[in-house]
DNA sequence: GTTGGCACTCTTTGCTTTCGAGTGCTAATA
DNA sequence: TATTAGCACTCGAAAGCAAAGAGTGCCAAC
């Protein structure tokens, strides 16, 4: 049976007041509001034939309307209106992935906090699977029982390390080895680096010491950090402003999944179109969010690494907002990391600094 | 009026009691679990003289006891039995600071989790104000538009940054640019890098486009961080399980607090002992954590540099199991951090590592 | 197809009653 | 003098109940 667009029309109200109010959504107050000339009477019956239709559902015989996912979905799909910010909206955003991303080049985390608290609801920021190598490496001699390694990677964000030796190193082993390791160790991923190519290494450095095994350890382990996905959870806690979590236990259990990590992770193996995806109560494979709603954008953070930024609510989520919101702070995103060669905004006035002094946290 | 020990005894069975149950205590359980032989009605009469005292109260005319504030602070100064950890705890203890430290130098944020893991309350983890200073300074050349400024702080943590610029520089003005930062932005703190040394640097390297204002402002930014105070939260969830944070309002309140950040350092002003310190209810100075209480750790990091732990919970804390894993774990943190020289445990088989290749946020 | 009207349903709210835990007091006891 | 048994009393929590109200479903009329 096909919908009418009266019905639609209808429904949309439902979802549109429902999400507003977090009350069932009576026939009249639709005749009142949705502004379709009827009475309440006649939206009784298309209301009750959305209820068989299942896009709405009664908590008892005798209140208001929900949606049931299924009247989410056809709302997200045909019946919200697309959301435009305002300016003040949009450059507020800029405003703040500015001061942010001036400092942190992959600052994953603070970019989560940013979508939290823009759409305040707890939000998720994370990183897809990639393959980063190894772009260059230094080492730099300290003093005879330190030196220091620096390695930059293909997507730009150098990582460092202090190695403290129980022994002395003298400073030309150090400058062999750093070359022999920019020679062997670039271009690689962390699985391409086998203690056949350590050895060999140790062997061309004349290291009796094993330090070149340190040196390559801290290479995969910057490696397999690089390349494998991170996930932060932020605002957890504005969960309890929603009503639909007012019972401790509820929210509880969902914000005890969501400060787990990276559990939202199958949510993210379809990383590929990026435009905005809605994910309705029981869409989600996780059963812990089988009654919340996920929404999340991804961007291109250049060197073949995707981002994902989302956030988590009820299934009463306004998800117009939302979506438009979270989608204008991917496409930023995009734009000032995925270029890789395009200078971001507001820096250009100024030599143009691209930072790393942070790696993000597991 | 002084109290007497058998008031002090009763007293102690209240608390404990309400510890575990968090119900007001009647006199009848105390009659039979704390063996003291004598009858409810004699414990009742003790039980209307400690709240004369002001160590207890009752909720209500005709329900059991529950502890004042200062009758917590009698219970944690005097009456509480430290608690001993057991060697299994204390290992797993160990076992989890090693594989943190082992990979993160400076990892507070790591810490925190790891004591709100420990106790089951949110925990915070924050540093002091210390003086760092540089202790070197390194540019590595990587191509006509690129280098990267490499940064080692007297408390042993590496910074880096990836510059890239708009105009090509020459190897030799990176070297040059990288000896005159060694002399003279070493060992002085971010106060001391004045305009005017930033202007006579660049002078006296030639430099007339200003890269040296870019590595001077990173130093300031990488010093300015170092001396601040940065403060983590993790676990505030694990405020929801506890039945006096069942109104989500009054959770909220609290969590929003936490998530604020800092606000706990006016309580880190006094980081001077490194005993392990309770401060019960009202005590608190913030407004929000007047009905809660903290329990705070200190550890010495090293350099001058104190950190600090605490975890935050109701006033019904079990203050003794708190305060006893987080005094083992401050130690742990002093012993591993602060020495300096003396080598993390677990490490000694192998080359000594100590890495930083990450810094804390905020 | 739409609408006004009306009986019906089911939750919410407020009130009253009951129940029970725990007290405070008094008188008896060691 | 300190302790104890006993008992009346208090007060909150839980249960039961009635009234109120919001909203529906359906029917007859338009």
């Amino acid at each position: 049976m096909a919908i009418s667009e009266r019905k639609k029309k209808i429904l949309a109200a439902v979802v549109d007041e429902y999400i507003r109010t977090a009350e069932p959504v009576g026939s009249k107050v639709i005749a009142q509001n949705a502004g379709l000339g009827c009475s309440s009477a006649t939206i009784r019956n298309e209301l009750a034939e959305l209820v068989n239709m299942g896009y709405l559902e009664q908590p008892h015989t005798s209140a208001g309307r929900v949606p049931t996912p299924m009247g989410y979905r056809m709302y997200v799909n045909e019946l919200m209106e697309k959301q435009k910010l305002s300016l003040e909206e949009t450059e507020e955003i800029n405003r703040r992935l500015n001061t942010k991303l001036q400092q942190l080049d992959d600052a994953i985390s603070d970019i989560g906090r940013l979508a939290s608290q823009l759409t305040d609801y707890p939000a998720l920021a994370l990183t897809a699977q990639s393959t980063v190598t190894i772009k260059r490496f230094d080492l730099i001699y300290v003093d005879a029982n330190t030196f220091i390694i620096v390695v930059m990677l293909s997507n730009n964000s150098v990582k460092n390390k202090l190695v403290h030796l129980p022994i002395s190193v003298d400073q030309s082993m150090v400058q062999k080895l750093s070359t022999l390791f920019n020679a062997s160790f670039t271009g690689i991923d962390d699985e391409q680096i086998t203690p056949l190519l350590i050895s060999s290494t140790e062997r061309a450095a004349d290291d009796t010491m094993g330090i070149a095994s340190v040196i390559a350890a801290f290479a995969i382990e910057v490696l397999t950090e690089a390349n494998t996905p991170s996930a932060f959870i932020t605002g957890e806690n504005r969960l309890l402003s929603q009503p639909e979590y007012r019972d401790p236990d509820k929210a509880h259990r969902l914000m005890s999944y969501l400060s787990g990590g990276g559990h939202i992770l199958p949510a993210a193996d379809s990383l590929d179109g990026s435009e905005v995806r809605v994910f309705i109560g029981p869409e989600n494979v996780a059963e812990e969010l089988k009654d919340s709603s996920v929404v999340i954008a991804t961007y291109d953070a250049g060197d073949n690494t995707k981002g994902l930024i989302g956030v988590v609510g009820p299934t009463r989520m306004d998800y117009s907002t939302v979506a438009a919101k979270l989608g204008f702070l991917a496409s930023q995103l995009s734009k000032r990391l995925g270029g890789g060669e395009s200078p971001p905004e507001g820096l250009h006035n100024k030599l143009i600094i691209k930072g790393d002094d942070t790696n993000e946290r597991r």
